[in-house]
RNA sequence: GGAGGGGUAGCGAAGCGGCCGUAACGCGCUCGACUCGAAAUCGAGUUAUCGGUGAGUAACCGGUACGUGGGUUCGAAUCCCACCCCCUCCGCCA
């Protein structure tokens, strides 16, 4: 959510912003509303604020003995007016309310304008794609070829855009949460957490995914759960209401979870392999930072994603979203690219972005420097990674002529030792 | 699922329908006194939020908040109803 304050104080800077994201909504709809709100409440306060004295007059002629009851009438015609012009406000407010929530957060200043993903600009890259002597393999043909990816199964179990993972698949799958979170929690200083894997509608809405986002999720029937579409929302919403002390920033948090999404409006896209599921794991890493440092902790956090792809040797580019790209919450983001030779191109495996105010102002999360007022703490979040986007990719560049695949070195330990997929035979 | 107890400031906790929300009392925290310094002791201070006036995140005036939402009442932390969460016990269960 953005700054009420600012809203009404500064419109022109949200209206930029707007525009900035070309966004439809009108702040001159927020004007009315704000206006009616406070011309309401004026007139409330002012009925209440007779209401009290009056009440303190009735107190004072009974604790006296005496007999105010002929003082009830006027009063309870009073009472009256308040508590409709209360339930007024209240529907103002609401609507006043939901219009807020329903505003994107504010571009950084260092986030390039553009209108789409078309304008994004690249900022860095790593290695070189390999050379292939032979057509690459997608790797949903390749994994299934090996027999460690079933889509005929999860189809039978489920339904379309989910996978069955047998043997060395799943025995991968293991290896990578286990890697990633043995490099975040032991070299990186990240605090391992095990979630719940469903959250309420307010927790959805700490983190922006409700009340806009509804088509995306997964509800539970008959209860206000929701299946969590990323780690970022229990672990980012873990200190909502709270009151960080100052000392504990920068804190951070990983942690390991099936992420669910119906994946609403994607119809026919990535319709072959495991690059869109309805439900994968993840491993999110989640930060708590003060304002003055949180773009620095952007850089860090987006280097720990970085650093693992590095050490299982696959390229990738690194993109800065434009305006116009920017995820709701987000107020600037870096996505990670990694090569997919069946595909000759970058996919995004990860996107680290930092919320600055905008989640904790929903969620109520603040931090206080000694002896200072307390202020909101800055989010940010990425992923670190997802295991399927990087099995896919594994396969895909380890794949040799013969059919097989090499392992990256690194999870050679993690894979009791085994360092190729071999066909069956 | 059943029975009982509870939810009030950073924490613990008191609170006969009006004199209790700048919320008793205790702890903590901040500042000061004492001290070479510290502890102990003593003194002072310490809720958030919204609206108005205002250049002001200063000051002043007012509203709201006792788990959440309703209700009764001239007036609710206090009485009634529903729901949520925590604790104890019972049942069921991986």
């Amino acid at each position: 959510m953005i700054d009420l304050k600012l809203a009404q104080k500064q419109p022109e800077v949200v209206e930029k912003a707007l525009k900035e994201r070309h966004s439809k909504l009108d702040m001159r709809e927020f004007r009315a509303l704000d206006e009616r709100r406070r011309a309401l409440l004026a007139e409330v306060e002012a009925l209440k604020g007779r209401r009290n004295a009056a009440s303190d007059e009735v107190a004072a002629i009974k604790r006296a003995g005496g007999d105010a009851s002929d003082r009830f009438a006027a009063l309870g015609e009073l009472s009256e007016r308040i508590k409709k012009l209360d339930a007024e406000v209240a529907e103002v407010k609401a609507e006043e309310e939901a219009w807020l929530l329903s505003v994107p957060n504010l571009p950084d200043a260092s986030v390039p304008q553009g209108a789409d993903e078309k304008e994004n600009v690249e900022i860095a890259r790593w290695g070189t794609p390999r050379a292939f002597d032979f057509p690459p393999e997608e790797h949903g043909e390749l994994g299934t070829r090996l027999g460690g990816l079933d889509f005929a199964r999860a189809a039978k179990l489920t339904g379309s855009r989910f996978v069955v993972e047998r043997g060395w698949a799943a025995r991968l799958e293991r290896a990578l949460v286990n890697f990633f979170l043995d490099q975040h929690t032991k070299r990186e200083g990240y605090i391992e957490i095990a979630p719940p894997y469903m959250v309420n509608r307010v927790t959805m809405t700490g983190t922006g995914q409700l009340p806009k986002f509804e088509e995306d999720l997964f509800k539970v029937r008959d209860w206000d759960y929701y299946l969590i579409p990323t780690a970022e929302v229990p672990l980012t919403n873990l200190h909502a209401g709270e009151t960080l002390d100052e000392a504990e920033l920068p804190l951070a948090y990983c942690a390991a979870t099936p992420c669910f999404r119906s994946e609403a409006g994607s119809a026919g896209k990535d319709t072959r392999g495991i690059i869109r599921m309805h439900q994968f794991t993840k491993v999110e890493m989640v930060r708590f930072a003060h304002p003055d440092d949180s773009m620095n902790q952007l850089e860090l956090m987006t280097g720990h994603a970085r650093h693992l792809l590095e050490l299982l040797e696959l390229p990738y580019r690194v993109i800065t979203l434009c305006t116009g790209d920017l995820g709701f919450s987000a107020a600037k983001t870096y996505d990670v690219e990694v090569w997919l030779p069946s595909q000759n191109t970058y996919r995004e495996i990860s996107s680290c972005s930092n919320c600055t105010d905008f989640q904790a102002r929903r969620a109520n999360i603040r931090f206080k420097p000694r002896g200072g007022k307390a202020a909101w703490a800055h989010t940010l979040n990425g992923s670190g990674l997802p295991t399927g986007r990087t099995m896919a990719a594994i396969l895909e560049n380890g794949q040799q002529k013969d059919g097989s695949v090499v392992l990256p070195k690194a999870l050679v330990p993690y894979m009791d030792g085994v360092e190729v997929i071999e066909p069956a035979r």
